[in-house]
DNA sequence: GACATATATTTAGATTCTAAATTTATGCCC
DNA sequence: GGGCATAAATTTAGAATCTAAATATATGTC
């Protein structure tokens, strides 16, 4: 009964550490983070880390090696070795597995890591088109986890989380959101299927937010916590980070520019590719030289995609490297209107564009500089393709590390 | 001596929690939050919100009483008594006072609150511009915060955190962004000289995400974690927020709009304000009916702002209205720019404009419904113009809540 | 005045921590 | 090989805190 109306039941259970468990829970995920960060430890390494007594220190080393997340190892031969021989921890990055999805319109990437990150195995299959239903879909995703698990020499059941990237947006809870038609082609039920089959936690996101995720984790974005990252191909999307902490919005749409017909002198939604589209066919009509692009149209046979330019241009096409500089131009002007609201450290650009860097970002700089008095730095990934499904294994970590003492990891 | 290099001493000391004393701590955290967000409370309801045993639930509530930050109530009388009395705890909402402060261009106000944010006294000071030399505008801050306090009946030694807001960017250490020559003259040191005169540890944040705070305590934001709010008078910023954590951006900038520019039909950066000068000294000279607001301009003799437009219309100015309907259209480009980037559920409108709102709403909600497929929400402040302090004394609040066990409440 | 009831307080036992004393394993020196 | 120095592990004793159960206390009811 509360005096004053308000009823508190329960709400704050999640507050409180009660029991003396909870304390030592606490410190075996304080000693747990410290392992993670550095490799071998000795117990003397810990008590600096942590401040705790050397007696607590082991107990609590026991109980994480009892609990299948720490390996003692031999004892290390050092140069000058005096005194008894420390026992030597280390966090046994193959207490299991994460994996990590791609999930896209074309074909799909699956990533094995352990728990450091490091990646043991990969596969890639394709999903044939939009069109395919979406069990064949599930099928292909299935077969493509199972080749990478088999690269990476481990079992579905060594599987802690699975981390998955699709090109739409999804909010918080990791629901797609329906706001517009096209995307509910990725709503296939990966999650339910993978639940299903295999028993994981699979966790859902945005492709964008995942590119922010990897670049922050390990690409040209670390140690950067005021991050944007431009992932553009077909589309462009941004990831958003704020104080290492990623955007979502209300809906999960944020970075998703579907407006920038506003900005002048850019267009339509998918202006970008668009544009590379229109200025390819309009060079190929007018009979310019034979390009690498319209060989590449032809082979193609299906008309001429922004990927196609980006990868003509690579090659060193003319006039796909003068559709690239326009393109350029016209990111400036976008990354300028993102960057005024955002107030980001760095911009990084990735996606298929990437690979076209060395012609793309003259013309961004410059551009970017005319607009603003104080510009973001802007940089390209190096990460390539790998790039969403490296975030998807981020993602894929971050719960681990976040929920490990509650994991159960079997035998 | 670690083996494998890294040294990692005293890296995570902050995450450990080592000794019962810090559980201890930890239990009085989270019995302290529980009465903060309740009225009265007995020992039963804690227990019921908190899961300890009661006798852990007792003694905590002691250790609060004697730390100063809990008061024991005479037992109350219900109306259905069965058995001993409970005893009645209650949050010490005198335990000290915060101050909130507005360091405008014009004029300064400060605010005086209780530790739940009950305002208890307000003044208000004019600056004399920006050309008033800094002690002088110092003093006068002096001036407010000591009527304010007079007003609450409280002293200079109740203080715990004062909370201040200026037009300026201000990053995550406190720093004054001087990447334009504008900002620094709101770089009167402020900070040094109340800490230095009173001893108070001084907050310095940027008025547009103190407006965003104030929203989301006890604005129509309430409740709403994915949140911009518009401060719109001389100049537009934004306070954007996600997940409810306020952005920051790299340098503090992050809602600083610069570069409207880019926009189409917005222009320039200090468009809005521009505008309401142009058409408002345009329909003077071509002899339009003698509006309010020429005789507002009149009186002012110092040429049309954009304030004199805004009050202009709220009083049935004409020429005003049609001014804010131009307006309207206008800011919703730049918030159709803003909510593709942020993804919004709630847009609120405060500052100088909110007044007109009436006729503000209807254009500006219109036409961001033709942008946009989804638009977020649009309302208007009804906090006035104690948004901005109103958010210093939330700032304040926030530091005490999260430091609170660690706070000298001094007698 | 006995009884029911809700709460406070006390007591006993468990867990976990720290700090100090003790033991153990290693290298070095004679 | 035996003693010594050393660094670490382990054991021990003591303190803080928690829980749960037993006991005491204050109130209303019959």
């Amino acid at each position: 009964m509360c005096i004053t109306g308000q009823d508190v039941k329960g709400q704050f259970l999640e507050l409180t550490a009660n029991s003396s468990q909870r304390l030592r829970r606490t410190n075996m995920e304080a000693i747990l983070a410290v392992m993670r960060r550095s490799d071998a430890v000795t117990g003397t390494d810990l008590i600096e880390a942590t401040g705790l007594a050397r007696a607590t220190v082991i107990a609590v080393c026991d109980d994480l090696i009892q609990a299948g997340w720490v390996r003692e190892l031999a004892p290390q031969k050092v140069t000058v070795q005096k005194g008894r021989p420390a026992r030597v921890f280390e966090f046994d990055a193959r207490a299991g597995v994460v994996v990590g999805l791609d999930f896209g319109s074309e074909k799909t990437t699956a990533l094995v890591a352990d728990l450091r990150g490091n990646i043991l195995g990969k596969a890639t299959e394709s999903l044939g088109g939009f069109t395919a239903p979406d069990a064949q879909r599930l099928a292909t995703i299935e077969k493509a986890l199972g080749k990478a698990l088999a690269d990476a020499d481990a079992r579905h059941a060594d599987v802690l989380v699975a981390g998955v990237g699709i090109a739409a947006p999804v909010d918080r809870s990791g629901n797609i959101s329906h706001s517009q038609l096209f995307w509910e082609s990725f709503d296939i039920g990966i999650q339910e299927n993978l639940r299903d089959r295999f028993g994981w936690p699979v966790l859902l996101a945005n492709d964008a937010n995942l590119a922010a995720m990897a670049e922050h984790w390990m690409g040209v974005g670390r140690g950067v916590n005021d991050l944007a990252v431009m992932l553009a191909g077909e589309r462009i999307g941004f990831g958003l980070m704020d104080s290492g902490q990623l955007l979502h919005g209300a809906s999960g749409r944020s970075g998703e520019v579907g407006l920038l017909d506003l900005v002048d002198g850019v267009g339509t939604p998918e202006g970008i590719a668009a544009l590379a589209r229109d200025m390819a066919a309009a060079a190929c009509k007018k009979g310019s030289p034979a390009t690498v692009l319209a060989t590449l149209a032809d082979i193609s046979g299906v008309g001429i995609t922004a990927e196609a330019v980006f990868a003509a241009a690579a090659q060193g096409d003319l006039v796909s490297a003068q559709i690239l500089d326009a393109i350029g131009r016209r990111m400036a002007r976008v990354v300028a209107i993102m960057a005024t609201f955002m107030d980001p450290e760095l911009v990084v650009i990735g996606g298929a564009v990437a690979a076209s860097s060395s012609i793309l970002l003259t013309p961004l700089r410059t551009e970017l500089a005319r607009y603003m008095p104080n510009p973001p730095r802007v940089e390209v990934s190096t990460l390539g393709d790998a790039i969403v499904t490296l975030g998807a294994v981020r993602l894929a970590l971050d719960y681990v590390e976040k929920h490990a003492l509650n994991l159960d990891l079997g035998d």
